[in-house]
DNA sequence: GATTTTACGTA
DNA sequence: CGTACGTAAAATCT
């Protein structure tokens, strides 16, 4: 059945979507079932009024089963089948008769049908040219169809439809007058540095790009303005294009620029840390990052150049001419960051816990740069014995494996795996665990599964499996590539979300459209710059720890704040049992802690069970303990029934002796719930807000619910790793940091000074509803990071002389 | 050769 | 109804 456009001839706006669905169909009208109500309110939230829209689709039949392709010829879905293209001749008609001043394309087909292009994720949010019918404005973005699949989109789309709507009053192109200089000597552009120095007033953006993974500069690129940028190339291909003596007169102009000039970048740590690292350039004054500030407004939303630039800007597309015009590329970089830059600047000004948040990320660059480039020290020697022994257990392991199953089997190939336990040895299919109840089942083989497999067969073969899985895994954490100085080396992400997890040769290309919420976590992944080591350095393994080292003369100093979490939650549900009790604690010997029994989860089962303190057995204390983890992460009756090995009922009866005892929890979770349904932002203790996106439902309940503790146990740790770097960076080495804990190194004589300086830098005032508290610090010290020493900070006090 | 899927390590 | 992150290896696509 054809289902025509719907809406006036005078319409200013087009918008075209897909295919029509199933209510479509019935009622032969564009939008109006699922989609077409979510398109309406998204509409009516930006301002634009739908009965003076024409809305229609690309196809005007549904295909069978809701599936575009069975309009295409191909699989790739770029030879349209006869009937779409004669829909397409009509498209075409009806928009030359119409004229409208803005066409609004949903989704990837309706923007293969205007401009033929694919890849919405790419072309989302920028004003392009139709070219089935040239010079009319099309702004495609997503579907609402996959914005019921994937709620974060929705932001976007809003945003994209805003911009729709402002560049809908007339016909006319937003005007790029921008100027980018690509060609210019060596001479004229040291005078440029200069004028930029001397004369040139504010900010400038600067942009590097670098020939390789790991490689060299080969194009620094300065903005003055929104308007004009400036790109210069230093090596052609990978030789250098002047002189020795020449190209030492480029890096001292720039560095001389970069003393003194404030400094605006798009991630701005990797400019930095590479210009530092490779050619000795300091930017002394690095005070606005995009990225950051991105992320302090818009926490939860994608952060790439492409994508602030398609929200902040009329300007067009550029990430897509990396390859054929670098510097021209590089130049664009500089002028959008410039335009991005004056978009976000106001938005944090406005807002002081935005400006405390960005001043606070801002702080912590130069620390991470500074740990990125240092790395962790390797021990060889220990690296390839462990390997060895990897691999000798390995090679047992399958051995005797395949002596049972009578065959060889890769346990890394799920593939394999599943044939084995599900076809020859006829076990019970398992499925994984599913989000919802609308995901398909899925066969799995991980370990819980194979977990649940032991368990009722008592076969031998599971465990086996999985602990040659385990070998194979902790192989992958060991075998890895050092750095000619032994060592392995990580980038630190303020943001909490990667820029460079893809080959350096296409990493200007990358969109990173995920969304990212990062309670004010850092995370690691590969140094782009010392491109050493397995990369993320937060998840390793204790026995791969055990290879990283101190260097000679030092030893490694861990501080890690005691049950960070569990005293903010404690705090902000005013849970006075338990608020006494870490108020007891702190600054106590961990052993006169354990003999009070000033123990978190043994008060818990001892409220639980109305039993005295000390006579609270391991077993009852397992049980508070999963009780109050089960209850920290919202989790449910079936996931405590698991993990401690009994019935659903019992489970739910333990959640409700919980509850009895710490009522205040469900309270404020409840209290949550009510606030975000009017205004969806929440404020921890240090006063970063986050704007929760996410689709009304339990998902982000328990999002909710985990931010305000993590984010300022997060927060707490960061502030004190910058205080430490600014007051005691020349005594001691930040190391690593892993969320909730700092490492240093420290000399082996000054640890009893470095444990008092970090004590100093960590111990932090915190207050929560008018009550102040600060959370205690645990320390430990070792040669190696796998065999760190608990200590007792008191013993370093009483010989300190300072 | 590139991209997607599956699995798993940490806090 | 555990969450967040990043990476390795296998499987699959082109």
């Amino acid at each position: 059945m054809y289902i025509s456009s719907v809406g006036p001839a005078t319409a200013q706006i087009f918008i075209i979507g897909e295919a029509p669905g199933a209510e479509e169909e019935r009622q032969l009208k564009p939008f109006c079932g699922p989609s077409g109500d979510l398109l309406n309110n998204m509409l009516r939230e930006v301002g634009i009024n739908r009965h003076l829209c024409r809305v229609g689709n690309v196809c005007k039949e549904r295909p069978p089963g809701n599936d575009i392709r069975y309009f295409f010829e191909d699989r790739r879905l770029l030879q349209p089948k006869k009937i779409l293209a004669d829909w397409i001749t009509d498209l075409k008609r009806e928009i030359r008769e119409l004229q409208p001043n803005m066409i609004i394309a949903l989704g990837d087909t309706a923007l293969w049908a205007l401009t033929g292009e694919r890849g919405i994720t790419a072309a989302r949010g920028y004003l392009t040219q139709s070219t089935l019918v040239p010079g009319i404005k099309v702004l495609p973005t997503y579907h609402p169809a996959a914005v019921l699949r994937d709620w974060g989109l929705r932001f976007q789309v809003m945003l994209d439809l805003k911009k729709a709507y402002d560049n809908s009053h007339d016909s006319t192109f937003p005007k790029d007058n921008r100027i980018c200089v690509t060609s210019i000597s060596l001479t004229e552009y040291l005078k440029y540095l200069e004028y930029l120095k001397h004369e040139h007033k504010g900010p400038v953006t600067l942009d590097i790009e670098t020939t390789r993974l790991g490689g060299n500069i080969d194009i620094v690129g300065i903005g003055e303005s929104t308007q004009k940028a400036v790109s210069f190339r230093i090596l052609n291909g990978r030789e250098p294009r002047f002189s020795p003596d020449a190209e030492i007169k480029f890096w001292l102009g720039l560095a001389d620029l970069l003393e003194t000039k404030p400094v605006i970048m798009q991630n701005g740590k990797f400019d930095m840390a590479s210009l530092w690292y490779k050619n000795r350039v300091l930017i002394k004054n690095f005070y606005f990052d995009t990225l950051i500030a991105a992320h302090v407004v818009w926490p939860e939303a994608p952060r790439s150049l492409g994508f602030l630039t398609s929200i902040c800007t009329n300007y067009p597309r550029w990430k897509n001419t990396s390859k054929e015009n670098p510097m021209l590329y590089n130049a664009q970089d500089c002028l959008n960051t410039f335009s991005v830059y004056e978009t976000l600047r106001p938005e944090i000004e406005r807002n002081e816990h935005h400006a405390w948040t960005f001043q606070h990320e801002m702080s912590q660059n130069y620390p991470a740069a500074m740990m990125e480039i240092y790395g962790l020290h390797v021990d060889p020697l220990t690296q390839s014995q462990k390997i060895q022994e990897i691999k000798l257990k390995i090679q047992q392991a399958e051995q005797e494996l395949n002596g049972i199953i009578g065959k060889k089997v890769n346990v890394k190939s799920p593939k394999q795996l599943s044939n084995l336990l599900y076809v020859d040895l006829n076990l019970p299919i398992q499925y994984k665990r599913r989000k919802t109840r609308f995901e398909p089942k899925r066969v799995t083989t991980d370990a819980e599964a194979l977990n649940k497999l032991s368990r009722a067969t008592k076969s031998p073969v599971l465990q086996k499996i999985l602990s040659l899985k385990k070998l194979y895994k902790l192989l992958t954490f060991l075998d890895i590539e050092l750095s000619p100085e032994n060592k392995v080396h990580t980038c630190y992400n303020i943001t909490g979300a990667t820029m460079s997890n893809v080959k350096a040769s296409e990493a200007f290309v990358r969109e990173v459209d995920d969304s990212y919420k990062s309670f004010a976590r850092w995370s690691s992944s590969s140094s782009i710059i010392l491109p050493y080591g397995s990369g993320n350095l937060q998840n390793q393994p204790k026995e791969a720890r055990v290879m990283m080292t101190a260097p000679p003369g030092y030893v490694i100093l861990q501080a890690d704040y005691m049950q960070a979490e569990a005293v903010v939650v404690a705090y902000i549900i005013n849970d006075q049992s338990l608020i006494r009790m870490f108020k007891e604690s702190f600054g106590m010997r961990k052993s006169e802690a354990a003999e009070r029994g000033l123990d978190v989860h043994k008060i818990t089962a001892s409220q639980m069970f109305g039993v005295p303190l000390n006579e609270v057995s391991g077993d009852l204390r397992t049980i508070g303990k999963r009780l109050r983890h089960a209850n920290n992460y919202s989790a449910g009756p079936g996931v405590v029934a698991n993990s401690l090995g009994i019935s659903i009922t019992e489970a739910k009866k333990l959640l409700d002796m919980y509850h009895n005892i710490c009522p205040q929890l469900r309270i404020w979770q409840s209290n949550i719930q009510r606030h975000l349904q009017t205004s969806r932002v929440l404020e921890n203790l240090f006063g970063r807000q986050h704007l929760f996106m996410g689709r009304w439902d339990d998902n982000l309940f328990r999002s909710a619910y985990s931010y305000i503790p993590q984010s300022t146990v997060g927060d707490m740790l960061n502030a004190a790793l910058v205080r430490l770097y600014n007051k005691y960076g020349s005594d001691l080495h930040i190391y690593i940091q892993l969320h909730d804990a700092v490492y240093v190194l420290s000399k082996e004589e000054e640890v009893g000074l470095n444990i008092r300086r970090m004590r100093e830098c960590m111990l932090t005032p915190l207050t929560c509803r008018g009550t102040e508290f600060t959370i205690d610090v645990d320390f430990s010290i070792g040669k190696s990071w796998g065999k760190m020493q608990d200590v007792e900070y008191q013993d370093y006090i009483t010989d300190a002389e300072d």
